[in-house]
DNA sequence: ACCTGAACACCGTTCAAGT
DNA sequence: ACCTGAACACCGTTCAAGT
């Protein structure tokens, strides 16, 4: 037996292990899967031992979501330097990155409440939209003109990704038990009670089609051009 | 006493009645509000009560969407022989009022997965996408340019309304409580820190104003344009 | 210093029993 | 026919107790 190391302490748990441990339980079975219970016996220990490490669910939950978005904040400072659509091209691919690694995770970045009202997700630290607003500012933005881009930017962002993620949550199987509607007149998948919705019926094929990929370019391209013309005018 | 109405069942719960009492519970106190028991007692009740006439929480949530939803398909049905451009402003516009008169309880329209995958958030019933597909249809707009246009709105509204209805939901104080980082240096209400973030600090007044009125507006103006752009040609 | 057992106040849900 | 009591298997969280 050695001396020090397996006498004393040794502590087995630490916050960012645990918080580890809570986004792969959140990747693999969903926000609704992750109890203090739970997380505890994933990492061989019993719930009550977290709390040493971790304020509770809520701080828990509060780490998972900046442990997302942390490497974001690494992103953005290494691109600060680029010319503002560049800066703006990868940090939307950045976080669409995020969102499609963690489909499952990516919806509490956005549910859950920022710690200041104009922190919008999801870009959640103060950090990420400081830096966001000195390189705009930094180009030639106007205040105003870089708060209206941050508020655009981060909209354009959610919208796209949240429905990426929901798609993309879905075949993880996010979805939970098919949830058997009431009514006995669905009875199957889903496919039912498309007799009264003939265009749906028909389209349902283009409907069906996962296009996320161009979307989000093409609505990105977009975006960065109306702040464009917006910038030089 | 008179003879059949008080005697017999009289019955003192229904799933309408139910649902609508959810719905007021979570506009009030957020989805964490809502438990069976508290609805039960809410409606002077054991929680055990709801279950003949719900199915189980998830179809309770299930029908405090639709009852949500539901007045949307109405909107659009009426609308439906309207120039599109007016059909899509008028839609929009109704989401948003949903969005503002329940601002907790509208996340849930975007969070809980749809019964399709093609389903997307916050246009939730194949009714509802087949009347916008078809007044899409119904003015030139091709198989590919009305299921493009289709994912454009639902991206537009989701990404802009999810993050109005959450700065309106933080004033209503589905915030819980202000949940106190672990961090020391995090002491009061989230106006530290800006020490490391000067153009937040700078720009402070100007990112707490609430435009939120005039960008839906002009968004909505500007995906309005790019459709038209599209459209013809 | 770190983890645990026991306990408390909650959950959702089922089912036999009451009226 | 409708509601309820009791029960089960879960929660999050606290705190005195163990090592």
């Amino acid at each position: 037996m050695s001396r020090q190391t397996d006498r004393a302490a040794a502590p087995r748990l630490s916050r960012e292990g645990i918080i580890d441990a809570a986004l792969a339980l959140v990747d693999r079975s969903g926000p609704a899967g992750l109890s203090m219970r739970a997380l505890g016996s994933e990492l061989g220990v019993e719930a009550m031992s977290l709390y040493r490490h971790v304020h509770g669910k809520e701080d828990l939950l509060e780490g998972v979501v900046d442990a997302l978005t942390s490497e974001l904040t690494a992103v953005m400072e290494r691109e600060a330097d680029e010319h503002w659509q560049t800066f703006l091209q990868n940090v939307a691919h950045a976080v669409r990155d995020i969102a499609i690694s963690h489909p499952l995770a990516f919806p509490l970045i956005a549910t859950r409440h920022p710690a200041a009202p104009w922190l919008r997700p999801p870009l959640r630290s103060i950090e990420a939209v400081d830096i966001l607003l000195r390189v705009l500012l930094a180009h030639g933005f106007s205040d105003e003109q870089a708060v209206r881009a941050y508020r655009g930017f981060s909209s354009f962002l959610l919208g796209q990704l949240l429905l990426e993620a929901a798609v993309r949550g879905a075949d993880v199987g996010g979805a939970g038990p098919a949830s058997g509607n009431g009514d006995p007149s669905f009875s199957g998948e889903g496919d039912e009670s498309l007799d009264d919705a003939p265009e749906v019926r028909r389209l349902r094929a283009l409907l069906s089609e996962d296009h996320s990929k161009e979307e989000f370019e093409t609505a990105l391209e977009i975006l960065l051009d109306r702040l464009e013309t917006e910038l030089s005018q």
